[in-house]
This record gives C-alpha cells, structure tokens and sequence, in this order.
DNA sequence: CTCTTTATAGTCAGTACGACTATAAAGAGG
DNA sequence: CCTCTTTATAGTCGTACTGACTATAAAGAG
C-alpha cells in the first residue's frame, strides 16, 4: 500500500470497483463441474458468468468470497469449505462500465447441493467444465487459471480430499485426481503412493466397507491431519508446465 | 466481478483505493536482502516499509508494479525482471486511514543497482531480509509470503537463474538456493540435478571459465529455455510445508 | 613447494515409482 | 448354482532419482 503521501490525495478516491469471483468446483458423475450464473443485465446480458459480487465496505476479499459462496449455493454451512485466493485481475479494460479489480477465489465441494437457489442473483447451474464456455468478462481465463492452480495443487498438497465426502474409498479420491488431471492412473501405485503418506488418508475405525457397487466393497478411508504431500504426486508426464 | 446490478451502483463507488507492494529481492554477499523505503509521513513515520503505490486509473497491477519497480530501482530497464502476483491482502483495518486493498508482487534482480536513487518516495536502502522487521502496517506478512513464495517456486521452477547475472557459475546458482532456502546443500548433487534437466542451463559457447576466485575456474552457464523442474529439485524434508 | 580452496568426476545404496501380475470379493446373468 | 465381469487389494520387478560419500583437478595463498 501507499506510495509516499503526496500522491495519495490524487489517487484514493479513483472510482475502483472491488469485486470477488468465484470458481466453484466440484465433481458430478465423475466430471468436473463448476457453478455458474445467468447474467439479466448488459453487459453480457444473457451469458453466463462465474458467480461473484462487490466487496462491502467492512469485509475483506475473503469474507466477500465466503458470504457469496454462501449465498450461491444455498449451503447452510459453508465454513468448513476449501477457498483459495487464485489472483487479482485488474486490466483496465475488463469491465466495459468502469474499473474493476476483481479477486478471484477458487471454491472445491463435495457432492453438489442439487438446487442451489441462490439469493440475489439470476439462476445458477452447475455446468460441466468442458462446456462451460464462453463465459463472460474475462471469466474464460479465470475459470482456466482456478483448473490450473487445483491441478497443480492436488501434485503436492492433501487437496483431493476437499472434493470427497467425509468417508470416501480410494477409489473415489482417484477419481478427483484422474477426473481434474484428465488422466488415467494406475490404481495400485495409486493407493501405494497414498496410503504410504502418512497423514493423507486415515482408516475409518470399525472396518466399514462401502458396497452396493458392482466389485468388491471398497475400505472407507477419511481425510487425516497432514496437508502436504512429500514427495509430491506428479502428474503424468506433461513436460513443460506453466511456472 | 459484478454481482446482480441491483447492488451495482449501492457499493461500485466505495472509496476502494488499490494499491501495489513490492517484495524486491536479491541476494548480495550471499545474504539475502530486501529493498525498503522510509516512511516520512504518518501513520507509522519513520518506520521502513516495502516499496509501492496507488494503480493509477488506466494501468493494470502489473504495469503499476512493473513503474514502481523502475522508479524505486532506478533501473533503466525492469522489461525482463522477474516479478509475480503473489497474494491480494484486503483486510479491512490494515491501512488506518482509509480502505486500501493491494496487490502484493514480488520481484527478483540478479545484483542490485546500488545507490538507487528512488524518483518520488523518501530514501530507499537494500536491508538483509533478517533485520528487515518489523515493517510498517501488514508488511512484515507480505514479505514472509514473498520469501515462502520464491522458495517453494525453486523447487519446481527455473527461477533461481533470475537471481543470477547473465552468465554464472553452478556454485552461484547452489548459493540462490542455500540463501533463499537458508540451508546448504551437496555440491556434486546439486551439479548432477541441474544439468541433468534439459534446458535448465546452458554452458557458454568458448568454454569461458571463471576465474579469480581462490579455487579451480568454473565454467559459466547462462540460462536455458525450460521453465519448469521435472522431477522438482526439493528442499531438504521439512515435514510440514504449508499448502 | 605445499596447503587450502573450489570445481568436477564418480561410486554406492536406499527409495520411489511405473508397469505389471495375481488374488479376493462382490453383483449380473444365465 | 455357476461363471463372468467388475472393482479392490496384494505383491513383484526393474529403473530412475537421490543422498552420502570419495577422489581428482586446478587455481591462489603463504
């Protein structure tokens, strides 16, 4: 903050606008799905867009992102949520009426709350990620960066299980990392790799098994304390990745 | 951006001031330092704190980060420095006098330009990051992150080349990451994983060795074209990093 | 000329990982 | 009831990478 004091009387009262965006990520049947909301006004009127609003006057961006995760997803709860600070975007142009500098948050759910009736804003759906474009405003590359930084993520931190409910099989925590990698894992090293890092995952005491499926029923495993990974989880060799 | 635009015109025009801070980094006698200015007016006079200032009305963060850094340097040309969006801080009480959000950036220089006369704001001194605290308003945590940022970015990225001069030597690259990571490592290690990565580094055509130090010459390398460490170069087990 | 310093080359064992095979336990369909 | 298919889990094998270490080369200091 603050250059020196003598340009701080011509610039602090700029009209900037500061909003929060949201990507809100999640997995539906096994494909990555994001929450996204039909635009009633121009610009963009009719086009959908990444669920965000203006930052009020006594909140922090963070505070902002929560109250509006909330109100997005109709979740009652939704403090116990992973939400993650991706970057600010602030291109002067961004915005057709005026300036805005928007910080964008990327949010990861379990299991998608069906009808998430939002409050204010216009209808919200979740969208699979693959069709979810074009977006609005600068809303394409957002939604790309939030993909990037939760793929990145997922290589060396516990992040994975943000997307599974309390008790999940591996089966099902390897579907997060296949589903947002776009790629398939074999599934003993799978659960090696896992199950040899200790703090990952935790046995769910009393042997409970998940069935009902077609196999056999699967261990149910749930997140443990450790948040890193070490060594890391590395993507399947994609050979120059974005610094 | 934007929520509904019913709340448009309620909150667009809070005086929301934006500003940028700048982490500038670089490593002199083997000590990591800081670039710092003096504060002249209040809140916190006297007290030192990373350089920045307001975005002006057509620049993005970048652009406004890019000019501060050139003004506060004096270097005639800051195009091809590194400099990176770390994290947006937006706490409603951090600046005293007013709502000020700010984009923090860090930024990396090889050797610092040293008497450089900042334009507008009060002095401005290379301080080892060691003593660089406390600092005025939140700096204290912006430099923590900038430091915590650069050092988990050695591990996978090509970084440590823009700590360097154009042309260096391997035991100049190792002291990058010994000083960043504040550990020391095993030099025929070190050797064998950087120039077993394509591209990380490139010897200098001639075999150009330097000299004039007190052991063998060493040859000089220049940067290569890779970005990104595969596998990554680790730091030595620290059990815990923060995600 | 020798000692110290730094650079560079090489060795060796342990770990991690990719690819793969084998076995167990469920439901589906006859 | 039996077999096939599906999913979970156990284990094997070879390679790549890494950490710890030893050895040699080439400079300056004294």
């Amino acid at each position: 903050m603050d250059g020196d004091d003598e340009v701080y009387d011509k610039y602090a009262y700029e009209p900037f606008a500061v909003t929060v965006d949201l990507a809100v990520l999640t997995l539906r049947a096994g494909a990555l799905h994001v929450l996204l909301v039909e635009r009633g006004q121009e610009p963009y009127a009719g086009h959908w867009a990444l669920p965000g609003g203006f930052v009020q006057p006594d909140e922090s961006a963070e505070t902002a992102a929560r109250r509006e995760l909330a109100e997005e997803t109709g979740l009652a709860d939704v403090s116990g949520l992973h939400l993650e600070q991706l970057w600010t975007y602030s291109e002067p142009d961004r915005d057709p009426r005026m300036r805005v500098v928007s910080v964008a948050f990327a949010a990861l759910l379990p299991d998608p709350p069906e009808p998430h009736g939002g409050s204010d804003a216009a209808q919200a759906r979740w969208v699979p990620y693959d069709s979810a474009r074009p977006l609005a405003f600068d809303h394409d590359r957002i939604l790309a960066d939030a993909h990037e930084r939760v793929g990145a993520k997922l290589e060396h931190t516990c992040l994975a299980t943000a997307f599974c409910p309390p008790e999940f099989t591996l089966g099902e925590l390897q579907q997060v990392y296949e589903t947002v990698w776009g790629s398939t894992l074999d599934r003993p090293n799978f659960r090696r790799k896992v199950l040899a890092t200790p703090g990952f995952v935790e046995p769910v005491p009393g042997a409970a098994r998940l069935t009902g499926g077609r196999g056999k029923p699967a261990a149910l495993y749930r997140s443990g304390p450790a948040t890193a990974l070490h060594p890391p989880l590395l993507r399947p060799s994609r050979e120059g990745r974005p610094a």
